[in-house]
DNA sequence: GTCTATAGCCCGATAGAC
DNA sequence: GTCTATCGGGCTATAGAC
């Protein structure tokens, strides 16, 4: 019984530290956060935060590993719908909207270890989201090939579905500042996923012709 | 004459330190670096840096307020063709694509400082790039208002075109990996440019109709 | 598991010789 | 302008009492 007891109050206090952590490597990087800092934020001492991860790299690779984690859960949306470019283009819009919005310090600490060079997470990177993305731009290149949209190159329309989606994460500092308003609401992603969608259906969607199968020789 | 050869010397050092500051705090943030990481990246000391720049702090603006330089520099493509849509959209595009194949430790630097929520530079930045990118949002809407082009959100529009083209900089070494190349070469960055050309204009300009004016009820 | 104590190093910044 | 020397403090990590 008290081993029980004992454990969900360690693991309590370890998803602690590990949240509090994401939000301040999030905020400063991985250089401009002390264990201290991380410490005072859950109300323990460094110490003590040493006992539950072997060393503050050690602390980071785990924030990193539980960031991946998510930031993968919204990226299987094109697979959901093999044969339906449009609502699978919809709903990973959508999903990645809401990653932003649910999980910016997630999205912050991605973006971060990825201005860097990725120097910890090349590895894991290259092992769970290369072929993630790889999955995804076949299924669009199949599309692409049974005539379901236009030829575009998927790699590059991946590229941009990150970049124009966490955007509203990663700068919603200078956003808020550009919209004038201390931060963003609901009706602001609304309006952003309004005009992602817009785009990206324009760009990949074939032109409507019910009538006739081929236009270009 | 002395002091003209000492003062070229000086300009000379205070640039090299700069540039060297740039590189450091695009990879590793402002708290992953210090002045001696800086001071031996240019042969210097420490103590001699601090000649230079009174505090790690003033040095850090000094390199973001040139950063700021170089990024406005790239943005006044809009007001340079206020009559042609399409064009200034090119050039914009195109421009600030260039910044980011040219330029991309300017782009990190900005990147890192407004991830942290631009705790230094919030006031620069309401200074002067809030109005630059008003001045860009205002004309987008004349060419709305006179029927140049579809009526989008300007603001949401300028997100877009920030994200989709600083992402070739700041996450440049995920795309490498996507790409399954070591960098990114011109070729890459063509093919950039040809997709978001093509979204923003499918987006942006009205549907080709030289008979007619009103599709919409 | 949490505490105090501390090792050993790196940090930003200053003082003063030359 | 650049050097040596150094201050005072923060840093990661470890040792050992309880």
């Amino acid at each position: 019984m008290k081993p029980i007891k004992f454990s969900v109050a360690r693991e309590k206090l370890e998803q602690d530290i590990l949240d509090a952590a994401k939000r301040l490597f999030a905020q400063r990087g991985y250089g401009g956060v002390s264990l201290d800092h991380i410490a005072k934020a859950v109300g323990a001492s460094k110490q003590n935060l040493l006992y539950y991860f072997p060393s503050k790299e050690a602390l980071y690779r785990r924030v990193l590993h539980g960031v991946l984690d998510v930031w993968l859960s919204y990226m299987d949306a094109l697979s959901q719908r093999p044969d339906d470019p449009e609502q699978a283009l919809r709903e990973y819009i959508a999903g990645k909207l809401r990653f932003s919005r649910e999980h910016p310090d997630d999205s912050r600490v991605y973006a971060n270890e990825v201005i860097s060079g990725a120097p910890i997470f090349a590895a894991e990177i290259a092992e769970r989201v290369i072929p993630s993305v790889q999955a995804d731009v076949a299924i669009f290149n199949r599309w692409a090939e049974c005539g379901l949209c236009r030829q575009v190159d998927g790699r590059h329309l991946m590229v941009l579905l990150w970049a124009s989606t966490q955007v509203y994460a990663d700068w919603s500092s200078q956003i808020s500042l550009v919209l004038g308003k201390q931060e963003l609401d609901e009706a602001d992603f609304a309006a952003a996923e309004s005009l992602i969608v817009d785009m990206v259906l324009r760009t990949v969607l074939l032109p409507s012709r019910p009538d006739h199968g081929d236009a270009t020789p």
